[in-house]
DNA sequence: GCGTTCAAGCAAAACGATTTGCAAAAGGTA
DNA sequence: TACCTTTTGCAAATCGTTTTGCTTGAACGC
């Protein structure tokens, strides 16, 4: 015969499977004595329940899906890979911490293929405005946490990302050089981009300064973005300094620099937003944000099964994202002995 | 009332529930139309088949594991992570194109946090020998496929990382300039480790050069092998080149070169195995070994279905390692006019 | 007209747990 | 003793499928 179920551990007990079942839920009370003897037969028999038929009866699948909006093979590729699966490994430690799985989930390419996903909720990382990815879990009646808000949909709960306070930091950082501050974003509309926006609007505004901002589609990557600087940088040779949030794309920038013989940070001043492998590797490094990403994830884990009402642990509040300056924007002036000149070290 | 269900379906289609079941299936014959008929209404009618009962039913769950034998958290850090994730990534993909999700695994800490996994199987990343990661999926039954062979499991079915080829890719190039070459693997007694040791020392036996290998923990990370690496190359001046498997003790190397006033490659020829971010965008780029993880990771996915009888497509054959020639490892005396001398164009 | 075969569909038994309502035993009070 | 309350445990219903026999009715050969 097969693995013993619950109905072989209740006999052996001498009680009812009621009794078994509540000796592990908890939820009535019983006899201490006859707990310690079903629980010491368990693991005698090598009792194990059964999840199917468990979430079967409960209706929990006990496991929630990580889904990023992006395709994971379009061209922003590594770098995107980054900051979606420092999540993912944070994420997962996390769900698993609290005893539920996660399931990775690529973007959906033939609708039904994500069919076969049995979550309880999903974690949806930096939508853009009407993403189908929402549609997709609203319709199936599957609670969303979004990483990042979801553009025009209020309704639904989100870990900050704090892209209002990142833009300030890096165009504060930026502006402060008495630089000629550009911006280049991306086509998508991600909440991180319109804050952003938003924000150099702002300071244009303050300071009378002329605006160059420009926009990329995020599936050309990196040379789409070399590309585009290029044009730029020669229509508007007085920018003196490059606000460029997609880290892809900030390498990109480098790579028009370099082919119009402009010295980084020199002659052009760059930083980027996600603080990953490529922006600590560049050379020269990139100034970043230290985004938090890995209490990000926890965080959104742990939304997500507040709202499943299950573990009601409550979400901590977040650490404000921290400015990492490298050499790609070290004011041209001063010398190269900002905080933190090689970016490696912590790596 | 909550959603509909196949009785439901039934009923309104005037048909019994068997006939529903068998119109989805396909496991017996049912009349064309009345198929058709059933299946318009359960487009109507909104209906989707219950997967939790389903799973139940059947016996299978839908999804699969994949696992890290190596801590996410632990210094290897990003790097490491790379390695394991492009494979999530491709994994992730392959897995959802047949059908079924993916789990995401953190290493296990308490033994039964792991409890709440739900997998019809389990693709494993590297393990070392004596993993616990093996026995865990072993003593619950779940089906076990590896990427690179388990050492002293021979039982386990496995991807090849077809690490001899690899290593010999690696010794080849390092030794053809002449080098007196020295070895870096990792104290873990992974395959990919033993199999580069054997390869390594088959070479010095070959041409009655000293040996000169060492192992790092692990854990150590970057700083560790920076450290090790510094008093090997002090202890053995005479080292001209490096085989360095893992890409973090690669960089760390790069570091204790740095240190020591040892110009890469003129004075210390470097090559690292996986062909990661890491090693693109080190200063100068690795010459590295692009293992077709991609492929790797589908071939996973398919081997472990094919031994779960499930989708019985035939793992296709793997493309061999390819040498990723980079200015870390050109021979001194040769120019830097290599193929692929910037490393980074490809990214 | 009689057996035989086949197609199409149905009723009911699993799958293995959770949960509800009820019963027996135990203890407390009047 | 009678009555009430609490504790402890049980039997049976339930979750929504899949799957196994079993019934029809029709087609077929003879």
């Amino acid at each position: 015969m097969g693995k013993p179920t619950i109905t072989d551990l209740a006999r052996a007990a001498g009680v009812s499977v009621t009794t078994v079942s509540h000796a592990f839920s908890g939820r009535r009370h019983v006899e201490p004595e006859t707990r310690r003897r079903i629980e010491a037969l368990a693991e005698e028999i090598g009792y194990r329940p059964n999840h199917r038929a468990q979430r079967l009866r409960t209706g929990r699948a006990g496991s929630i899906a990580l889904v990023s909006s992006m395709p994971f093979a379009v061209a922003a590729g590594p770098s995107r890979l980054g900051f979606l699966m420092e999540i993912a490994a944070a994420a997962a430690v996390t769900a698993f911490s609290r005893g539920i799985s996660l399931c990775l989930v690529p973007p959906l390419g033939p609708r039904d293929s994500l069919e076969a996903l049995e979550v309880d909720g999903a974690i949806v990382v930096e939508p853009e405005r009407d993403d189908p990815v929402l549609d997709f879990f609203s319709d199936r009646g599957v609670n969303i946490v979004c990483i990042g808000r979801a553009p025009g949909r209020d309704d639904l709960p989100f870990v900050d990302l704090q892209s209002g306070a990142t833009a300030r930091l890096l165009l504060d950082h930026l502006f402060s050089g008495n630089s000629n501050v550009g911006l280049i974003t991306g086509q998508q509309r991600r909440n991180s981009y319109i804050e952003m926006e938003a924000a150099y609007a702002a300071r244009i505004e303050e300071t009378g300064a002329s605006p160059t901002a420009i926009r990329i589609d995020e599936n050309g990557g990196e040379q789409a973005a070399a590309e585009a600087a290029e044009r730029l940088l020669r229509a508007e040779p007085s920018i003196s300094a490059l606000c460029v949030p997609v880290d892809a794309f900030a390498t990109g920038v480098l790579d028009a620099a370099r082919a119009l013989g402009r010295r980084v940070p020199e002659d052009l001043r760059l930083a980027t937003r996600y603080d990953g492998m490529r922006a600590k590797l560049a050379t020269p490094p990139l100034t970043a944000v230290d985004l938090h990403l890995d209490h990000v994830a926890a965080a959104a884990v742990d939304l997500l099964l507040a709202h499943l009402g299950d573990g009601a642990t409550t979400p901590q509040a977040l650490a404000p994202p921290t400015l990492v300056v490298r050499p790609s924007s070290t004011a041209s002036k001063r010398s190269n002995s900002a905080r933190s000149p090689d970016g490696r070290s912590r790596a």
